[in-house]
DNA sequence: AATATAAATGCAAATGATTTGCAAAAAGGA
DNA sequence: TCCTTTTTGCAAATCATTTGCATTTATATT
């Protein structure tokens, strides 16, 4: 998503586009990867070295429930945000030395026949596939 | 996994089995659906009120340490955890009115062509897979 | 440009889940 | 029974995340 579109998705809503949420989303933009709230604060910290941990998770929570970005659990128990660039979805291999995460283009959500869904009595609206492992690098030490 | 084969895991390894560790368990493997520890906690005071959280949160992660219990972080962040009885293991589909589970047989993992993963130059250990939505009884509401 | 109003921020304190240090208690073998 | 090691309960600490509130900022209106 382009930072007008984004812009214009705000406005829409009665919000802003504050430097703050501009700085957040230039990070969240640069590298489109998964990032903690931390590595957020961190990273807009250089340039804006006022901001706060609130007004960077308060937009994270914010733009995600906009589906500006992608909020996820991965196994740590920390949040993770990942800008939603594509028109399509994806999932993540995951490594348990450095961190590092890969995005994979197979989604299993589209293997899975709806009558298993449908006799649990079940109406799906999002699902999780992640993999963990080793990069090679960590694999090598 | 039967309680004496658990004895016997633990005595391995040069653990004790508790009357704290007989309660956890049972909970456990009496309704075999992932409990979060505070949902342990509160079922084993009924039989031992004595209970501490800190032997809950320790006995669970020690018992997933040995792979007696699968430890999964869920959507909200909060751990649950789920006796590991069968010899496949499972994925789950979460309703995120009632947050009941039902176990689902499909696993990706099976699915997914390892050239892929090779590619990434990625060896795997575990993956996750959950679905969530809403349950017929939180839907009809 | 000055003013008005709602939204956003920084700060400090609260929250909730989970972890830890430590002294006392319990388990199991000698 | 005695000894050694593990385990427990308790209280306090930690870590991520959230909240209340006074102040500041963005933007529309005058
Ligand atoms: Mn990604
Ligand atoms: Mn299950
Ligand atoms: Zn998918
Ligand atoms: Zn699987």
């Amino acid at each position: 998503m382009s930072l007008e579109k984004i812009e214009v998705l705000l406005r829409e809503k009665g919000y802003k586009l504050t430097e703050q949420r501009r700085l957040i989303l230039a990070i969240l933009q640069s590298n489109s990867v998964p990032h903690t709230a931390q590595e957020v604060y961190d990273l807009v910290k250089l340039a804006y070295s006022n901001i706060n941990f609130s007004t960077i998770y308060r937009n994270l929570e914010l733009m995600s429930e906009l589906g500006i970005v992608d909020k996820m659990n991965l196994k740590s128990g920390v949040s993770h945000f990942e800008i939603n660039d594509r028109e399509e979805h994806h999932h993540h291999v995951i490594c348990k030395g450095c961190g590092e995460t890969k995005a994979i283009d197979f989604c299993p959500y589209k293997m899975i026949n709806n009558e298993e869904l449908d006799k649990l009595g079940f109406s799906a609206t999002e699902h999780k596939f992640e993999i963990y492992g080793f990069c090679n690098k960590c694999n090598a030490k």
